[in-house]
DNA sequence: GGACGCGATGTAACTAGTTTCATCGACTGT
DNA sequence: ACAGTCGATGAAACTAGTTACATCGCGTCC
């Protein structure tokens, strides 16, 4: 069986015994209409279960009502808070979303995002501030509102909504600098077109911190962490503290270091980046630093409803991180 | 300043000095464009940085090239894995994901199912058996594909694409009994407006098995799990084994069984359903039931693209679940 | 050399709505 | 009683494409 033809307005005039203009208002503004017209208008549509097309609305009101996300992963649990709350915050301003993942490669990403644009999309959210070269040529041409998150930046041709990731990171090693800690471990995912990691490990580098870093690098995920603490040097090298710049790292880490017999925080103390939902639950509690990435959600999605709807192109907001103290760091004189 | 009008098949026309038929032509069919007209029309497409509108196709194709999902939470680790592979292969397949979740509620997925109609999907992906009353109707005034995951059940009103969650259940307990457990604890999520929970409930019940259940209900996380363990009985009641019916939920107990200082598997075996990525790194690895979360997102594209595009609909797909032991359960008579 | 076929192109109808402008009738004010 | 105003409605233009059908050369075949 083949689906019978859907009802469209001129059926319902027809059917009403009204004008399609009519119609049209019964849908639009209803008010206009006269109380008699207005029933018998929407009996019709009723009975012929009409529903508009939403492509015709597009092609008149020149809006879509959806807009598009470009993130890296959807495997980490921080994009996916993020993306939770942004669709519902834009769900209750009438918008739909649509989600694509690049998977931190920009030339996926720029194809994406022409794919999103064909679509329809009527504005763009996007992560991080390094993007293919020819994306901003694709954005021109579309003239369509864009806004960065997980980056906050003064001086990005576009809008930027969220944390300054070299103060992130300063905001952790401060904590572990301020226990005594001075031979620490950074652990961290992949720095290769990963704009967010590398200004972390630039924050760090650049802290003016008396404390020593060695850095190693790992998959993102909870294999990686493991990974690095097995790596973790013996001996008069080895640190008294791993900072994670993701909390998922910290996760494998602190299997890995329970596995070893390793004591945290009394033999090591641990430390992530995130505020994933399970820091505060671990064994011992995970000190980490907040992201406010459901935050973030909500503020981008008013920022893209407003620009959209109003034309009002929003300034850059820095969400502030937060240092989350909990057991799995401890002062490193204290061990006597 | 206001975005100029952005150029139209008939500026393109105009500025080539053809129709606009020839025009689309060149952007459907260029083969049946002479080669010199076709560069030509070209030329002024890219003069006039010209996109063809999405909505206007739409109206004439009638094809959005768009589908919605509908999910319960983007937070659980399972439907991000499948959401992002399902993104993945319709993306390849020229189609677009708009994603809503529904928070498990069945009103809300109403709701969000018929914006998603509105806006024009061509096909749905909706989690789980149980549906709002009034859904079958959305979706017949629609005449729109829908695709059921999550689940697997042959007399379902829409093809299902997912696994049996009895089933699923089932081999976990199944484990656990082979192991020698025969009081067994069982932590899983809400059961309210959760047919799959619900399903695999029904299915450790109705097992047949010679074991002993205590159930806990918590919230679906890590601190439900966290939970659940603290108000564990003690002493002669005290289960041998806990099976929760979530991976997330087995990391909560597993977390606050190290912080009692309860040994795992040696004075209590764990066990959970998913296999979420970091079960294989956890110390001790975790004994799991792993989900095919990914091949279900791989499987939902083919079918519901293959449907959307050719009007093929598909069959229901069983993907079957499979046993991971690793080292968090161990046989219950190996204690001496 | 005229009919035939074919590729290339144009004309105009068509998709499903929104919106402008004109019209009509009823009510108000003088 | 007659102009002015307002609310309700309709006719038709308009959005931006696709596509059926018509037309126009041009080379080929008989």
């Amino acid at each position: 069986m083949h689906r019978r033809k859907r009802a469209n307005l001129r059926d319902v005039a027809e059917r009403s015994g009204v004008s399609v203009a009519t119609v049209s208002r019964v849908l639009n503004t209803p008010m206009r209409v006269s109380e008699t017209t207005r029933s018998r208008v929407e009996d019709a549509i009723r009975d012929l279960r009409f529903t508009r097309s939403a492509a015709a609305r597009a092609i008149n009101t020149g809006r879509s009502n959806t807009i598009g996300a470009l993130i890296p992963t959807l495997d980490h649990a921080i994009f996916a808070k993020f993306l939770g709350r942004l669709e519902q915050d834009l769900s209750a301003r009438g918008l739909s979303l649509l989600v694509s993942t690049t998977g931190s490669d920009p030339a996926v990403e720029l194809r994406k995002a022409e794919a999103l644009l064909d679509i329809g999309v009527e504005g763009l959210i996007v992560s991080g501030m390094d993007h293919a070269q020819g994306f901003d040529d694709l954005i021109a041409r579309f003239g369509v509102p864009v806004v960065l998150t997980s980056v906050y930046s003064q001086n990005a041709r576009y809008p930027t909504i969220g944390y300054d990731n070299r103060s992130v990171a300063q905001t952790a090693l401060g904590h572990l600098a301020d226990l005594g800690h001075r031979r620490i471990a950074v652990i961290h995912g992949p720095t290769a077109q990963n704009d967010r990691t590398r200004a972390r490990i630039a924050g760090l580098v650049t802290s003016g911190l008396p404390v020593e870093l060695s850095f190693a690098e790992g998959r993102l995920g909870v294999s990686g962490g493991v990974q690095a603490v097995v790596d973790l040097p013996r001996g008069a090298n080895r640190p008294t503290a791993i900072l994670c710049l993701s909390d998922v790292l910290a996760l494998g880490a602190l299997f890995e270091l329970n596995r070893q017999g390793v004591a945290v925080p009394e033999d090591m103390s641990l430390m992530g980046i995130d505020d994933l939902a399970w820091a505060r639950s671990s064994a011992p509690g995970l000190t980490t630093v907040r992201l406010p990435a459901e935050e973030m959600g909500a503020r981008t999605a008013v920022a893209i409803s407003a620009w959209v709807a109003e034309g009002d192109r929003p300034r850059s907001e820095r969400l502030t991180e937060e240092l989350i103290t909990r057991a799995s760091t401890r002062s490193i004189v204290s061990t006597g």
